[in-house]
DNA sequence: ATTATAGATGAGTTTAGCGCATCTATAGGT
DNA sequence: ACCTATAGATGCGCTAAACTCATCTATAAT
């Protein structure tokens, strides 16, 4: 290399902000390395960047148009890095409402301590703006997704808020809160398998229809009531005591989540979210 | 800083060339190095750039954008740079025919000798792009140049071939060569001051004119004559024995040589160059 | 299978970059 | 007009960053 980048570097700022003392400061140097790295640089190019006027400096032609020049590059480069820098310290994840409250939102705080160095933002609702560096978790028909992007499958089960008595399936009406998609292209959750495995029929039970499952867990809870859910977003109320399951089994869903090309995010935060959003969500 | 500029500079290059090794010849550097620059700044970004496929290595997403900035950028700065630094260690000059052949060609090898590092272009004709860089000496009238601009006020004389008699200025006919300049806003050649400054009259006087004092010169060494020329452009032949001067007295002139704006030279080799031009010229 | 090549890794060495002390010139206040 | 405070220049010594060397691994080429 010809000339020193950093001296080019601390050119650039004095010649941006007209002085050596701004530009250490700028810098984090003394005014002694700028006026260094200056005397270096025009005696390697044989120019001189900057009349002296005594304790005052000032650009020369020359200065000027390489100036320019070397702020619009250095600013370049600059831009990027920061982007570049914002991807690798922050993970910015969308999803649904109920996954982010059910899941995301509670675990939050665990990621953040064990990697102290990583944020983590999210955002529910569909501004996909499908910008860079926003990793998106997907619900949606497996058969839709690649297989090595799907994180986790969707089980179903029957849960009812803490303390509610276990329902006799044959005697009396039942009340089960679930859910119907706005999507109308997702498959329903798979309400009449699990009557099926578990040997029940459609006679007793009356539907109470939301269109996030959040929301029927939620009412279940209010009013002690009985929610057909997916067992991902029971599963922390359930450790919290907050809602109980009964003898019934489980029954497996059309349904996962998802991460579009999982395996094209780079940025080390990245990759340590997306393990570890996949093991919470099957351990 | 956060990131080293070098490390990005052996990015840019590794990723420009696809390989470390070729990076690393291209920096005149070790591919170790690079390896080492690379590194860190993935480390540093928490972002992998490359992917390392065994012994082969190939841009990531998030690599080949930031490729295309820094990439930018630093072609950005080399551009100017590289500019900067033809103007820093060459001389460009225009100036008139004359002017180049009988001073400038002649004693451009003596300035190189003394400065090495640079070297000199010498062009003629109105090929005035007004580029930057490009040093014009002007020919004119000293009273429309700024006065810290004119480098040399031409005086005249006459001045003879080799071994040709001085001229008994009373009896014969004589035939003189001078100059009629193209450019009619040219002060003509000061030839009736010089008669009456030596006392002689037009009588015997015969014209034969060039539009260049060039062609008067040569015509006159050709044969054998006399010509009515700067002593800028004899001195050099005089010393040489090639023209010779009379008892006649020299004349001064209202034309000069000057470069405009001569202060505004920033590169060292035109200081260097007009300093040493304007000592050729009036020593 | 064997060899040659590209890159990774760790430790030791060199040098570029930086700060300190000192000096000069000047802007600004009294 | 003088004094003081400030910006920058300069020379020298130190340190951290940058580089190389030695060694190791994986893979492309033969």
């Amino acid at each position: 290399m010809q000339v020193s980048l950093q001296a080019l570097k601390a050119f650039e700022s004095a010649a941006r902000l007209g002085s050596f003392k701004l530009a250490a400061e700028e810098l984090s140097l003394t005014p002694t390395a700028v006026s260094h790295h200056i005397g270096n640089l025009e005696s390697r190019l044989n120019v001189s960047l900057f009349h002296r006027q005594g304790r005052r400096v000032s650009l020369t032609g020359t200065g000027s148009r390489l100036a320019k020049a070397t702020s619009d590059g250095f600013r370049k480069i600059d831009n990027a890095l920061e982007e570049v820098m914002k991807a690798g310290n922050a993970v910015r994840v969308t999803t649904t409402s109920s996954l982010a409250a059910m899941v995301l939102i509670p675990s939050q705080h665990e990621f953040e301590q064990a990697n102290p160095d990583i944020s983590i933002e999210i955002s529910t609702g569909e501004s996909v703006d499908s910008q860079s560096y926003i990793i998106p978790i997907r619900f949606g028909d497996v058969s839709f997704a690649k297989e090595s992007d799907v994180i986790r499958t969707e089980s179903f089960n029957i849960f009812g808020a803490h303390g509610v008595t276990p329902p006799s399936w044959s005697n009396e009406t039942i009340t089960i809160f679930t859910t119907e998609w706005k999507n109308k292209s997702l498959p329903d959750p798979p309400l009449a398998d699990w009557l099926k495995k578990n040997e029940l029929d459609w006679a007793n039970i009356k539907l109470k229809k939301f269109d996030q499952e959040l929301f029927g867990i939620q009412q279940a809870m209010a009013e002690n009531g009985l929610v057909f859910c997916s067992t991902t977003l029971a599963e922390r109320l359930l450790k919290a005591n907050l809602l109980q399951q009964f003898e019934t089994k489980t029954v497996k869903s059309d349904l996962c989540y998802y991460v579009p090309n999982k395996d094209s995010f780079e940025t080390r935060s990245a990759v340590m979210f997306l393990n570890w959003i996949e093991n919470i969500l099957n351990r």
